[in-house]
DNA sequence: ATGCCTTTGTGAACGCGTGCACAAAGATGG
DNA sequence: CCATCTTTGTGCACGCGTTCACAAAGGCAT
């Protein structure tokens, strides 16, 4: 039967052994003591856990280039996502196979959330539409939503909304890029609060602050 | 002269007044008793801070779906970002307009990565290809990566990578759903954990794990 | 069966970030 | 010029997660 130890795993991952005894104890987890954690009953632990062993049904909003590049990222099947559709408002696309996939015209969209009972929804459209593609998504039914727009989305109580922002990742490596070279630190102490910040990705909505919102770079 | 209180910040951002006056002050920001903070003042502060007032020249390698979709991407050049070339190791792309650039041909990788001065690259190939790419940016002397690939990239010390696995935000949504709907709690305390874990973006690379990768969802 | 060795599971301490609450500072009006 | 009001900046306390350290438990060899 194959082992792995807590220490092997929490050295492989980078991290205290002990939080990650602790972690797994939270699972009901059990290991044997003197001998470890048997590998395959663990990783059945984890993935059901984690919603791994279920089929989740998803749709894809916008078949643009991220659309389409999202439809053929193969990590999704192997964490227990089906892609039931691919949606775009262009006409000109209905039909049109992507990653194996016809692309359905906006009009089915409630018609195929209700049929695959989808309770993901993914949007890489535009900013413009995607609030409006939202509004339909939730009144369809759909809980759980994936915005790669660049808008924040207004949602109704009990939805949840995760905001992915390509640009942020580059910028925290650009926020370190700029220590590294000056080491003529130009302000003070380093805020490390701000490469953590995040200020919470949840969908705190409120439109409404002093400017419109997330302010340009300034002209200086 | 325009300004904000503490106040209005946080409710906007849906966070605690204090906690924003307490980051703004380790920035050195000074606002007025009384009145709040200067806007323009305060944006070019935090601009300037987080490094958006400097120009970063970026090459995007591997212009596949993915590729192409960051190249469009708008949010980059209001963020300091510059993307100095398109990388591809297609021959037949070699030319070809994407988003108002001509794909390059990886042969030109180096040459271009020190003519225009490139400390950050943004990989967004299939994951074959990933660590040779990922090898040439840094001897070419990218010191910041941003991996789109499926892969853990192995660095030398002082590179900095940064992960994006475009199906972890699918899959915590997938998490919270899960709960959502089995209110009957399949397992006793809920491990928070699991959602925020991350286990440390940072690469920590040490191939040797007891089996090979990321396991894949058992066979039940 | 007994003793030793390994590794788990967890109680307790530590450290850190968040939020509270208030004194200091500046504006504003009389 | 003084009183009052608003809002900042921050010391302090609370709460939570991480880490330490160790007793309990199971395997294994003799």
């Amino acid at each position: 039967m194959p082992t792995v130890s807590s220490e092997e795993l929490a050295t492989a991952a980078g991290v205290n052994s002990a939080k990650l005894r602790k972690d797994f104890s939270y699972l009901g987890s059990y290991g044997t003591r003197g001998v470890g954690y048997d590998v395959e009953y663990l990783v059945y632990q984890i993935s059901r856990e984690l919603g791994l062993t279920q089929d989740w049904p998803v749709v894809i909003v916008g078949i643009g280039n991220l659309g389409a590049a999202l439809a053929n990222y193969g990590g999704f099947a192997s964490r227990g996502f089906r892609v039931a559709a691919l949606i775009d408002a262009d006409p000109a696309m209905a039909g049109k196979p992507v990653a194996g996939l016809p692309v359905r015209h906006t009009d089915e969209l409630e018609a195929i959330i209700s049929d695959n009972g989808v309770s993901i929804g993914v949007i890489a459209t535009p900013a413009g539409a995607a609030q409006q593609v939202c509004d339909r998504l939730v009144a369809a039914g759909v809980t759980s939503i994936l915005n790669f727009a660049p808008t924040v989305l207004s949602v109704p109580e009990g939805v949840d909304v995760r905001k992915v922002d390509l640009s942020i990742e580059l910028q925290i490596l650009a926020f370190h890029e700029q220590r590294k070279a000056g080491e003529d630190s130009p302000s003070p102490a380093a805020p490390a609060a701000a490469a953590r910040s995040g200020a919470g990705v949840r969908s705190s909505a409120s439109r409404k602050g002093p400017d419109g919102d997330v302010p340009a770079v300034m002209p200086a």
